[in-house]
DNA sequence: ACCAGTTTAATTGCACACAAATAGATCGTG
DNA sequence: CACGATCTATTTGTGTGCAATTAAACTGGT
């Protein structure tokens, strides 16, 4: 019967789907009590992180960087800003667009997060090597996965 | 100087979790086409897949397998009532549990969900083997994080 | 039987994610 | 120059995640 295999990809499909959420959600509880010190979010961490290695960003850039939306980075940033960790000034060129700047707080916290990407790598429990082939195989399924559901909508 | 290494450790930070967050994303946004039919989101259609697997559990035993606490799954669960794919009654034996089960129309969604996984092994772009090794790294990672974060608060 | 402590869900408040709709600015073509 | 199409960010509404609190129900020791 076609039955006979459904109940095994079922199975699969958990584990597989299951296992990449929930090592999500494990990632970002790991790093919650690390930037708290910091007065920050995981998705605002890794804005920060993307504005530390290049500032004066437009938000649809960060957008990219972070594969987010603006309907998602507009509140969040709105957030950084009044933090005074960046600031939000349209761009005069062109008007449609908002730069983002860090302000002397924000470049500072750089250094404080310093000590993070150290726990992080301790908590994993693997090896450089190790570290370096799991990122490169979940940028693999990433770029498969996004590639695949481009071509189910338009 | 100490600064020396403190940037190459931030970029490979950047890119481990991004690796993870990122792959997630990108599979909820894969699921969400295909379980549109089916009138769920990815973390009902999780819950679902618990449920079809065994039915009649609580809400905490829903909990600990999809990694999830009451606060996100009581309203969860209350959506899945609404949408007549379960019901949830307390447990007359000790009044402190609710006990979830699967309506005949939540049974059925089942077979209509069986197309899913097939869609999702061909959007990886991966072989059995590599999807198998691939959710075990990260079952490993999971508890990895997991044990480390549980050393930090309490 | 009583009562302190524990367990289980539900509730509340905050911060993402994202689709869809909106508004303003720019561009391309006639 | 005009004007429709496109681009950019914001707004709105729904659905998670999770910490913290609350409320109700059970448990065990006295």
């Amino acid at each position: 019967m076609a039955d006979k295999s459904v109940p095994d990809l079922l199975g699969l499909d958990q584990q597989l789907c299951f296992a990449v959420y929930s090592a999500s959600l494990a990632m970002t509880r790991l790093y919650q009590p690390l930037l708290d010190p910091l007065g920050l979010t995981y998705p605002q961490y890794l804005v920060m992180l993307v504005l530390w290695e290049h500032d004066g960003l437009t938000v649809s850039q960060i957008g990219e960087r972070v594969m987010l939306d603006s309907g998602t980075l507009t509140p969040l940033l709105k957030r950084l800003e009044a933090a005074e960790l960046l600031r939000r000034t349209r761009d005069t060129v062109d008007e449609r667009r908002v730069i983002i700047t860090l302000t002397e707080t924000g470049r500072t916290l750089k250094r404080q997060a310093g000590s993070v990407p150290e726990n992080v790598m301790c908590a994993t429990a693997c090896n450089l090597d190790e570290l370096v082939a799991l990122t490169a195989q979940l940028k693999t399924l990433r770029s498969s996965l996004l590639a695949y559901t481009s071509t189910l909508a338009p």
